[in-house]
Formats: structure tokens, C-alpha cells, sequence
DNA sequence: ACATTATTCCATCAAATGATGGAAAGAGCG
DNA sequence: CGCTCTTTCCATCATTTGATGGAATAATGT
């Protein structure tokens, strides 16, 4: 069995594909709730039923975004983790922001439904996506944090989360930074590689000898 | 003339500031457009007729909530900046994410609200926020990486922006997030703390002889 | 007590929105 | 061609949602 999202996936040019791609964008930018199955199937050119015929209801389209995003974001940081594989980590880290950096803002629309999905509750309650902790356990494992994929120590899982955060919260919230900025895109994104590196880097490469994990575990901080 | 959110703040037990007050958390939780001023009314234990007699239209309402917020956070940050006044940057930082960290877990509306701001856009575009910038710079000066509050250069604002952002990240997610660390708020507090100050401190401590700014400017990068 | 003003709720609208039935148009195939 | 299956659109619903008019109730001032 093929699902709606594999068909999606398989044939680019398919309707199914089509809609999916700007349900992307139009969800990653107002939201769930912001956006309308007419909006989505006006940017389309069709009918909204055509959508409806082709997806179901809204949320069941909805789910196939978020799982079609994390689909991409989950195979480029693979594809990063396979670059990067056996360099220092002060070099693992400064290829990888330069990398990721470049692929989100291509792709922003990665970036405002990662987070929006972390911060804005949705009415009608849907499936709450587990792949993000093992992404996370992931990245730790191959940056070095953890000794094993599974069983990552919880200050790992979150040092992650932090530069992930990072990235995605200067992608997503670039018209509204550059609006104090008053600077083309591309400088704006010289900026952005510059601040990650400025301050993830350090923290990573001082302490990298004194215990991976750093530190108190989680229970008897301070 | 008292605007309606002046004479909200002036008596929290007024009408105005119970509605403002629910206002504020339901806009933070579900976004602009998840929330319906039916829910907020609900929560208030009003009917909707008496929410529009206070408020107005509902992006009136949302307007007044934004900058209740903005109101908040700042004069928390002018506090927190005269409680660390004169000390070395590294303590500054300490005391700061401590004091700051607890102040958003205890107002997790504030810092959704933000987030939620720059993320998402809203269908009826609103007024765009400009006390942002004036936030930004004001906290650059004061850690030292500006030399004059007016003209602080782009990089200390993106690292001041990127600081914010990753206290908010942590406390808007702590819902998604939790699942995946299955400990108490309290813990999951603490290693918010331990996170930050892990990343954000040591990027600043070892550049600070090296001329605040460091680096190019944002032009010449790479 | 009375007049005036402020506040609250009930009933109701109009527009927006998610969703569907069914007819038309198209594609594949003997 | 004639048949079936797929795809698309038009028309239409039912709900939700933002918003208001007006009656009822409570405050306030004189």
C-alpha cells in the first residue's frame, strides 16, 4: 500500500504533489489555523474540492506537510552528517551551519512549520510527531555528545535543541529581523552563518575534553 | 487621554484587565487566528457581546495584548539590567538567563506571544512592532557590545536577538519538548538554565578582549 | 428618588470556512 | 467508438466566527 504522501513524493508534477507543495508554504506561513483550503487551492489554480478530493480534510493534509517536512529536513541532515563525517568538531560544526543555514533558507518553509509546531497549540488536536527526539538523539550521537545513539544524556538532547532553534528561529523570523535591519538577503544571511558560528562554536569546542556531557546531570544543577 | 490598556494596567481587577488578562494566554496558545474571541470570552465566563463592548474588534484586542507584553518583558529586562549592573559580563549572564529563564516560566504567554509574532504572519496584516529594535539595542548596550546605545552594530544585535531566542524557544516548546525528556517542569527548568548557559556564556567571555564586535562586519564575511 | 450613564447579556447577522454531492470533462482501453 | 474509471469543477451545506443592535440590569451622580 502507497500512501497519499509516497504517490505525492513519487511523481513531482502529480496534482497531489502540486497541492502538497503549496500547502507547504501556505501552512508554514499563517499557521494552521491562518490558512484556508482555499488559499492553499487558489495558489494551486484549482477548485478547492480538488483538494478535497485529493487530500481528505484539512487536518489529514496538514499531517502529510509535517510529515513530508521532516521527511526532507531528517534526509539532509544526513546528508550533512555524511559530509561532515570524521572532521574536528569546531569544522563538523562551521560546515554544518554553512550547510544547513543555506538549505533552510532555501526552504523556510522547513523552518515555520518545525517551529510552529513547537509553539502554537492547534484547535482540533492532532498526532504529535515523534521523530523530532530521534532526530535530535541522532545528531547528538554523531556530533559527538553521546557515546551511544540510544541513551543520548538529556543535556545533549538539549544542547541540540538549542542550535537547531537557532537556525530555524533566524530563518523563520527573517522579515521580521531584517526589518531592523534594513540589509539585502544575502547579507542578511552572511549575518545569520556568522552569529551561529560566533556563539555555538565556542561552547562546543572548549569543553569538548573535559567530558562530552559536561558537568552536573539535570537533578542536582547549582 | 487613557487608552483602554493603560486603563486595564491601572486596575487589574476591572473588567478590561480580566479580559486582557485571558486574552493573553489564549492568543499565546493557539496563535491569532486559533484563537475566537468565544473562547477568550468563555475563559473570562462572559458573553462575547461584553468582550467587544471592552475591546473593541478582535485585532484591537490583539493589538493591546502585544503590547501589554511588551511592556512586561521590558520592564523586566530594565530590572534585570539594574540588578547586574557592573558586574564582570560572565556573572551579568549568569544572574541574567537565572533571573530571566524563571521570570518566562512563570509568564510562558510572553514569550509564545513573541515567538508566535515573528513566526507566523497573520491574514489581516497588523501593525508591525517596532519596540523590538529599540529592546535589542538596549540590551546590546548594556552587555558591553555596543559602545553607544544608538548605532549598535549588526552583529550584537543578532547575538542579543539570537539570546532571546533560545530562552523563548525553550520556554514556548516546553510542552513538545517535555515529551520527549519525561521530567518534572522543575527539572526541565533547571536544564534550560544549563543549556543556556552552556551555549551562550563561553562565546562571550573568551572574544570579549578581542573588541566587542568581533570580526568583520556582516559585508565582507567569509 | 430620579435621570443619566455604564455595563452586561440575548438574539441575530453576514461573511468566512470546512466539507460534500453530482454533473461534466478527460484518460485509458477493449 | 463505447465503456469504465479518474479527475475536475460548480453549486450548495452546515458550522464557525467576527461583529452588532437593543433590551435589561447595575452604577453613578444630583
Amino acid at each position: 500500500m502507497t500512501s497519499p504522501l509516497e504517490k505525492a513524493r513519487k511523481d513531482p508534477d502529480s496534482m497531489k504533489a502540486r497541492i502538497l507543495a503549496k500547502a507547504r508554504r501556505i501552512f508554514g506561513e499563517y499557521g494552521y489555523h491562518g490558512a484556508t483550503t482555499r488559499m492553499i487551492a487558489e495558489e494551486v489554480g484549482i477548485d478547492i474540492s480538488t483538494l478535497y478530493y485529493h487530500w481528505g480534510e484539512k487536518g489529514d493534509l496538514y499531517e502529510a506537510v509535517v510529515l513530508d517536512v521532516n521527511h526532507d529536513l531528517r534526509a539532509k541532515l544526513v546528508e550533512v552528517e555524511s559530509i561532515v563525517h570524521g572532521m574536528s568538531l569546531g569544522s563538523r560544526m562551521d560546515i554544518a551551519i554553512e550547510i544547513m543555514t543555506d538549505y533552510l533558507f532555501e526552504h523556510p518553509e522547513i523552518s515555520n512549520l518545525v517551529l510552529l509546531r513547537y509553539f502554537a497549540k492547534t484547535r482540533d488536536e492532532k498526532l504529535i510527531d515523534f521523530s523530532v527526539p530521534e532526530f535530535v538523539s541522532e545528531i547528538a550521537y554523531s556530533m559527538g555528545l553521546a557515546r551511544h545513539k540510544k541513551n543520548v544524556p538529556n543535556p545533549a538532547k538539549m544542547q541540540v535543541l538549542a542550535i537547531m532553534n537557532s537556525i530555524h528561529s533566524f530563518v523563520s523570523g527573517q522579515d521580521f529581523f531584517r526589518s531592523m535591519f534594513d540589509m539585502p538577503q544575502d547579507q542578511y544571511v552572511s549575518l545569520v552563518k556568522q552569529t551561529l558560528k560566533f556563539i555555538l562554536i565556542p561552547a562546543f569546542n572548549e569543553k569538548t575534553q573535559s567530558g562530552g556531557t559536561h558537568g552536573p546531570q539535570p537533578g542536582e544543577h547549582r
